[in-house]
DNA sequence: AAATATTTGCAACTTAGTTGCATATCTGGT
DNA sequence: ACCAGATATGCAACTAAGTTGCAAATATTT
């Protein structure tokens, strides 16, 4: 079996970031990378389930992904956590996330990018900006 | 006992959008504009415990808060939902929410405001918007 | 290939939020 | 002010999401 180019940009990626290149974590990447938007736990787990990984496994991969900022959390509207890969984000700004508020489906409208907010109260430091949308997507208007 | 100025505004709020003015609702009320920031169930809880009322009755309560417009749900990164009262927010847009990195404090930004987003793909109706900035507060920096 | 460092799976647990149903409370009409 | 109908509340039991500790398995370094 030949390793496929999600494989071989995943172990690049856990290598760079100096994160032991374990099956899990390999897997997990590939499954953000293929999926293009934020799944949760739940849905990571089905979507590798040729090999099934533990739900601790899961959360603990995220968690170590997200220290070396190869993953972000996003927050939505759900009640489980959401991460996807944090490719296509500079450091302090990711693109938006639009959910429907008629089929509930969240959509990564990438390239769209706001300017940084100001604090207009001195003293605090903004790192980062997080942009949440919601209204109808094409399919629900 | 005379009714005090948060209590009859509260009545006036519930009045307006014709819901039941009771007790809970009432008090929930008092208690998100006393805090002037979001509010878990658990914090509204501990912040009205004069009168205990049943988790249950707080998220229905907040439910029917929700359903008027006259509370927002706000998404930040803590594993419980969070809720503040929709003054000082537009129809589309309501100040954004700061979260210090280092002590996990979450502020309002009242005052700050992003042009809202364009959909750069046709079709996506964008109805609100909602920012939430990570960085470090004045405590903290 | 061995020693060391890190990750994984399991079981048990905590916390957040939900559902159904009987009881209590609210509001408008008289 | 009281009653009927509408709505909200509390309780108990439940589901879902996420966490912890620890022993076994897997990576990496030498």
């Amino acid at each position: 079996m030949t390793k496929s180019n999600l494989d071989i940009q995943a172990r690049k990626m856990l290598k760079a970031a100096k994160l032991y290149c374990t099956a899990g974590r390999v897997a997990i990447l590939k499954v953000l990378m293929a999926a293009g938007k934020p799944l949760s736990q739940d849905q990571i787990a089905r979507r590798s389930e040729n090999k099934h990984f533990d739900k601790v496994t899961i959360y603990r991969t995220l968690e170590s992904l997200l220290g070396v900022g190869l993953v972000h959390k996003v927050f939505i509207d759900k009640r489980a956590w959401h991460f996807e890969l944090a490719h296509n984000c500079t450091e302090s700004q990711c693109h938006p996330h639009f959910t429907c508020t008629s089929c509930g489906d969240t959509t990564c409208l990438t390239g769209v990018m706001l300017p940084m907010a100001k604090s207009p109260h001195k003293g605090f430091v903004i790192r980062r900006q997080q942009v949440r949308l919601e209204g109808l997507c094409p399919t629900c208007v």
